[in-house]
Formats: C-alpha cells, structure tokens, sequence
DNA sequence: CCTCCGTAGTTGACACATCAACCAGTCTAC
DNA sequence: GTAGACTGGTTGATGTGTCAACTACGGAGG
C-alpha cells in the first residue's frame, strides 16, 4: 500500500510493512492450519486457556487479551465446544457470566500446535533476523502498543479533513 | 502468544509483536471503515488500481500484488462492481482473462479514502517512531519478505516432530 | 423494595473468506 | 491438428466475522 500523502521515507517503510505483514501473518496461519487442523482463531483461544490458571478462564478475560468483538468470542466458543476442544460452565461468583475450560483431548492438541506453531515461526521469522533486529522489532512493538492499550479511544479522535 | 518452545527473547519479542500486529491493524481498520465505508479487501483493490497505468489491471496481476484466493478476488470484484466502484471487461490480448478498471465515482473515493489512511497511519504509526526505528522497521519487513517472495514454497518445508 | 443503568453473554441476519468443482481459452508436443 | 496439461476466472456451499437486538444479572440511588 502505498500512502502519497505521507513523506516518502514513512509511505514506503509502511508499504513494506504491510506487504510483509499480509504475506507472513498469511504463510504462517496457513502452515498452521495444514500441520495442526487448527486455525488462527482456535490457536489464540486454546493459547489463552494453555497458560491461564488451571487452564481456567473467566470469557470475559479472554475478550481482553484478545481484541475480539463479544460475540465473536461467542461464536468461537461455541464452535469449538462442538469439537470437543474446551467446556462451558456457570460462573458462581458472578451468574452473568461463564467459566471456559479445556477438555483432556483440548489440552492435548494445544500442546501439540504450540509445539508446531514454534517450529514454523522460528522456520519463518528468527532464522532470518538477527538479535538487534529482533530486538529492535520488540521495541518498536511496545511502542505502539502502549496509545492501543492505555487509550481505548476508539473515538475518532483524528481530524481527517477529506472525509 | 506466547511460544514455549522457543528460547526465551524470541518468544517475548513474538509474543509482543503479535499482540500489537493484533490491536494496530485492527484499530486502523475499524478507523478506516468508520471513516470511509470502506473494509481493508476494498481499499487494497482501490488502492492497486488508483496506482496503477491507465488505472487499469488484469485481474491476474491484483492477485500477485494482494497474495489473495483466486475466488475471493473474483467475489471481492464483483460486490466492488455491483457497488459501482469499478468496471470489468474481456480481455483482449488473452481471451479467458478480464481488465478491471476504476469507474469515475471509484476513482473519487479511492482518493478521498487514499487521504484519510494516510492521516490515519501518520496518527497511529509515525508519531510514535523515530526515523531510525522507521529504518529498522523497515530493514526487518524487507529481511522477512525475501524469502516469501522468492521461494513460492507452499510445501511442508518444515520438520515439525509433533504434528 | 424498585427503578435505572451498566455489564456478560447469546442470537440471528448478513457480509466476507475459503474450498472444491467447474468452464473456457491457451500452450506444448506429438 | 488435436490430445492433454495448464491457466484465468467463475460459481455455490460452507465456515467465520460483524452488527444490532436481545436476555439476564449486578449494582447504585431513591
């Protein structure tokens, strides 16, 4: 993509970027779903689920550690409940709310495409990078990071004129 | 994500770019639909056709820029021509092939919209960068692209033990 | 207690992405 | 030239994401 807008050093870094982040993020899920039968959506939840607490979590808590719309999440959940991958309970502290936990065969499939999903990511990314570069992409990562996650502003804070 | 298998640095640095891979695009996303009417898949398509000569492209030729299904470029171009964006016709030179091009009302909301991403990008991207964490960006998405670019290798190149 | 508001989650309709099957045109080699 | 393989593109079924409307519970104020 590129941006004529912008100064030529940001538009083309960003170009690049994105023309990266499309064919990796793309190549990586793909491998995924072919090694494991999973897709990206199944790995995030089952990843939550692996490293929570007694591999038990609150839906709710899910949601924000994932950036989903609510109903995706339920969705999802439901899906995959169907499969056979996880469960869905009451909550008692709070009866609004449910509890989602892994079923034995869940719990064993996860380890298996965490242990699959390290392989293509270091096949595809850290044979190439470099220890600064990798640590540069760290850093450049918190830095954006910290307006998305301490301002939820999801006004349209930007005064974007030819709109 | 975390990744557990991957020594530790890498799986952090990972861990965190995923999560701001996550929140950034989908931030810039939901901006550019609230601002514009338009989803990413349409500005990708009105944004390779803005740039190209004539404003005119094979269809064929969208496909390898956007790294898409065939299929989900021909429904994608046929909702965009239903909309009145753009046009499709017969190809002359290869029979089986079409031309999409812009329509005049395309043409004017491809602009509009090519302003607003910039502001949008410039507000969540580059006012947080320093030119050299912009160069290092950069030299990363370069040093990751290469090898998807060259080697199409949609084998299961990998080695993954437990799958 | 009761009303009002906010939150947790579900549902159904619709938009979009993927997959497999298909058609028509092109290219290669015999 | 024509058989077989390949390429560019379409189609329809199915899975996934989004939006708006809804239920049900919790908490604050009267």
């Amino acid at each position: 993509m590129k941006l004529d807008a912008c100064s030529e050093p940001e538009a083309l870094a960003w170009s690049n970027f994105q023309r990266m982040r499309v064919r990796l993020i793309g190549a990586i899920n793909r491998d995924l779903t072919r090694e494991t039968g999973l897709s990206e959506a199944d790995f995030a939840i089952l990843n939550e689920l692996v490293h929570a607490n007694n591999e038990t979590v609150r839906a709710m808590a899910l949601r924000g550690g994932l950036d989903w719309e609510k109903s995706r999440l339920s969705h999802q959940i439901r899906r995959m409940e169907e499969r056979g991958l996880l469960l869905r309970k009451p909550c008692i502290e709070d009866n609004r709310g449910s509890v989602i936990s892994l079923t034995e065969e869940g719990r064993e499939i996860a380890v298996a495409a965490m242990a699959c999903y390290a392989e293509i990511v270091r096949r595809r990314v850290f044979t190439y990078l470099t220890p600064a570069q990798l640590a540069a992409l760290d850093e450049i990562s918190t830095t954006l990071l910290a307006p998305l996650e301490s301002g939820p502003d999801e006004t349209c804070a930007g005064d974007c004129d030819p709109c």
